[in-house]
DNA sequence: ATAGGGTTAG
């Protein structure tokens, strides 16, 4: 296979002619991806043939509105000319309504657009099988969903017979819920007892949610099952489960659906197909592929969009390499995608990376400037930024700031504050935030769960952390495992760990390779000999390998004779492969 | 000719 030309002139830059070897300069220098010296040379390069034809002319396009409603950018405007279309005599068209109303629900004012519907109900306007269709979905993305089938029947009592749109909007609305299995059995029944047609929209979105609760396997077959009933899958369906398996670090069984996808299917790839691809390469440093994908994409005429532009600032800046970040994103004005606050997102996020805080907040005030709005990403980027420097005056200055601007902070931008309130001791202030937040209704998640314990342990409240575990009580923590680590990590009592320990299987969550070192650890500390050897039984049994700081800290004792040496036994089956300098055999 | 599905934050 050739490398194209363009990629060539890059990978084999004149450092990699003196190796011979382009993939070790690669795998050691993501750089190398953009070119050795001004990093954005590839790009460039791969990018220039199509800049003339840059999607500018798309826009002029767009000049005559499909329907007048396009033009509503505001909510207020909506809201005034429903009042008016209200009041017209003779009253306007359900048509007309329904614009409307779709077009409060593109702007995401869901529920103003559930409150129009209300008034179109009191003052009896009619409306038909499309706006009940649009209502229910305002619900779903409201994660209503249970309100939606309430809607069901209320249409049904208009003598609205849903058809499958509403279906897959219904559909879709439990799997945004995480409601699978409800969701599997919806879809099974609409299916076997023929309710409405069935299509391809309706499969995809429950290969959507098989993706989503990570049953990639199931996802697949239901791809070919569809396939053999006759619905022919399209690229959304392909795109599903390739992003999936992305996202999972399964970017080679990705890259096999893809090629089945194109040269099996002949189903033509698109932006979306691209990004999910040059995304999961970039996340594995696989830069090389992730660049001969992107000029496979302009080869094929598919131009790169801005969210392409954004996978590639946000890797790079991820791998700390802003500079070829500012590059690209100078590249993708030149190209006529302006970036978004997502693109300058990311590029705070990597200048706080860095430690740079004055870049950080230079590019953020930029924002403004720009016509851009900070979201709350942007400020949880920022504060972290902030509080991992411990610079919590200025965190919490910022924080203010939020919901001044009208901003809710969220479960993210509290857990970055608790955690950056512990970092310099102040689990009193911490502890005031956490109930700050629970009396904002914002729910904790397993960070934030890990923030606090990892918090308390750090600051030598075990206890505390030990107090506001049982707390908890059975809350379902997804990452339970991570969380007994924290905590036997944190209990010097080696009697509370122990009893952690046993506690945690019982509740069903698996000890790891963490688990043993923590635990380890602990116990050498305390020389007990007895519980040692019962742990290393253990991790044989389980195919667990010590790692190298128990590992040294048991040597040590040995050493010192305050540990026996008939351990030496049992140590050397746990050794990883591979470590043979210590003399063991396994 | 007015409705439904696929890609980015700690």
């Amino acid at each position: 296979m050739t490398i194209p030309e363009s990629i060539a002139s890059f990978t084999f830059s004149p450092l990699s002619k003196f190796k011979g070897n382009s993939s070790i300069i690669s795998l050691r220098n993501p750089l190398s991806f953009f070119g050795l010296r001004t990093g954005i040379c590839l790009l460039q390069t791969v990018l220039a043939p199509f800049h003339s034809t840059s999607s500018s002319n798309c826009q002029s396009q767009r000049n005559h509105p499909r329907s007048m409603f396009e033009k509503i950018t505001n909510l207020d405007d909506a809201l005034i000319l429903f009042d008016e279309m209200a009041q017209r005599q003779p009253p306007s068209s359900d048509l007309k309504f329904n614009q409307l109303l779709q077009a409060v629900t593109k702007m995401k004012h869901f529920s103003s657009s559930i409150e129009l519907f209300k008034r179109m109900n009191a003052l009896r306007i009619p409306f038909n099988v499309y706006t009940i269709n649009i209502v229910i979905n305002c619900c779903c993305k409201l994660h209503r969903t249970t309100e939606g089938f309430a809607l069901l029947g209320y249409g049904f009592k208009h003598s609205i017979k849903p058809d499958v749109f509403i279906f897959n909007t219904l559909l879709n609305g439990l799997i945004l819920e995480d409601k699978a299995i409800i969701a599997e059995r919806f879809f099974k029944k609409l299916i076997k007892e023929e309710i409405c047609d069935r299509d391809v929209i309706m499969y995809n979105t429950m290969i959507k949610g098989l993706c989503k609760c990570g049953i990639n396997n199931k996802a697949i077959g239901l791809l070919k099952l569809m396939d053999e009933r006759g619905c022919k899958p399209d690229v959304v369906t392909y795109n599903t489960i390739i992003d999936s398996l992305c996202k999972d670090e399964m970017v080679d069984d990705s890259l096999k659906l893809f090629k089945h996808m194109v040269l099996r299917k002949y189903i033509r790839p698109d932006v979306v197909t691209y990004n999910s691809l040059i995304r999961g390469l970039c996340n594995l440093c696989r830069w090389d592929e992730a660049s001969k994908m992107l000029k496979e994409m302009e080869d094929e005429r598919i131009s790169p969009d801005v969210w392409t532009f954004n996978i590639l600032v946000d890797a790079l800046c991820k791998g700390g390499h802003v500079a070829d970040a500012e590059g690209v994103i100078k590249l993708m004005i030149q190209r006529g995608k302006d970036p978004d606050v997502v693109t300058y997102n990311s590029l705070i996020d990597g200048y706080c990376l860095q430690g740079d805080m004055s870049k950080a907040k230079e590019v953020f005030d930029s924002l403004e400037f720009r016509g851009l709005i900070p979201n709350i990403v942007t400020y949880n980027s920022l504060l972290n930024g902030y509080c991992k420097k411990s610079r919590i005056e200025e965190a919490m200055h910022l924080f203010q700031e939020i919901v001044k601007k009208g901003l809710k902070p969220n479960v993210t931008t509290y857990s970055i504050m608790l955690h950056g309130l512990f970092l310099i001791g102040r689990c009193k202030d911490a502890y005031k935030l956490f109930n700050k937040m629970r009396s904002q209704n914002v729910i904790p998640d397993r960070f934030t769960y890990e923030i606090v314990l990892e918090g308390l342990c750090n600051n030598n409240e075990v206890d505390e952390a030990l107090y506001f575990f049982h707390l908890m009580g059975e809350n379902k923590l997804n990452s339970c495992t991570n969380v007994y680590n924290i905590l036997i990590d944190g209990a010097s009592l080696m009697g509370e760990a122990k009893e952690l320990f046993t506690e945690m299987e019982k509740r069903g969550c698996l000890p790891n390779d963490v688990t043993y070192r923590v635990i380890l650890q602990g116990f050498i500390k305390k020389e007990e000999q007895g519980m040692i050897e019962r742990l290393l039984k253990e991790m044989e049994d389980k195919g667990f390998s010590i790692d190298a700081s128990p590992l040294e800290m048991l040597l040590d004792q040995i050493a010192a004779k305050s540990l026996d040496g008939s351990l030496i036994k049992l140590i050397g089956k746990v050794v990883p492969k591979g470590v043979d300098s210590l003399g063991f055999k396994s």
